[in-house]
DNA sequence: CAGACAACTGCAATTTAATTGCATATACTA
DNA sequence: TAGTATATGCAATTAAATTGCAGTTGTCTG
């Protein structure tokens, strides 16, 4: 459980306050992984359209208060951004670990190590995800949920 | 291009020797960088079923014949495994370079670094992929193909 | 070299994910 | 509180991926 307060997120944005909005930030902030494109429409489907989910999830990548994590089944996976993250420039390049067993994403307090680029390559972001099993699943390796 | 020999490559993982095997590792091997499942569709669709394709696709990478690379999209990404790759243990644990610009996905050879995990969590694999532009688009500004 | 079996392919149908256009509803501003 | 820009919901469409099954093709053995 993340403490944030969803009317000022959308205000500093620029963002109309609406209930739908406010419900998916509560929902993402609900636990300390990331969470699922489909799991946030199973939770919300009945209170917000699909459409509307998809809409208010890519507002929020671009403005940067969600990052996404694709996960090795290419499905989106979103969770808080840092404060520090902005509109402008993703501060989230921290570790991201995918677990195998229950499938959930963490975001990791490790910052993804300055690696070299080739000649002529020029980075502009990185992206590391460890996959593994989790604290959870490692004392106790029963699926959970 | 890469220099493989489909036939061996099939013969050393007991796959059985079929045209539409030998077309997907000849495409593949076609050029430096990986190449998606859609861009595989397009070229070898004529010649080979989308189902089938999928299902080559499938058994090469349990084989560890290819390695899937998932872009920013969640978009498919398939490229050969160097050859000490094997059916138990993939050593694709190379970085990934993915051009913003022209949206290929190179293997580098730089190995990923080492990343301490935090206590609880085991990691098995790692994946980090670096996004920006690469050698061609830097030089030469324009999108090729 | 032929026959038999297991494995592979192609087709049709289905499921799921994602996008678009448009009419209606809602938030914010003056 | 009225007007306007924006957001939402619905319907329809496009694209990606999977499943089941019938028919074909490789490979092994006699």
């Amino acid at each position: 459980m993340i403490k944030i307060n969803p009317v000022d997120i959308l205000k500093e944005h620029d963002l109309k306050h609406t209930k739908q909005r406010v419900r998916v930030l509560e929902e993402i902030s609900m636990d300390e992984v990331a969470i699922s494109q489909p799991e946030l429409e199973k939770k919300l489907g009945k209170e917000i359209d699909r459409v509307t989910l998809y809409r208010i999830l890519n507002t929020y990548e671009d403005k940067g208060i969600l990052h996404r994590i694709m996960d090795m089944n290419g499905t989106a996976n979103y969770a808080i951004c840092s404060s520090s993250c902005s509109e402008h420039h993703h501060h989230d390049e921290h570790v991201h670990f995918n677990c195998t067993s229950c499938f959930k994403i963490y975001c990791l307090e490790v910052r993804i190590p300055k690696i070299k680029m080739p000649d002529g390559f020029t980075a502009k972001t990185m992206s590391t995800t460890a996959y593994g099993t989790c604290e959870k699943c490692n004392t106790n390796p029963v699926k959970p949920d």
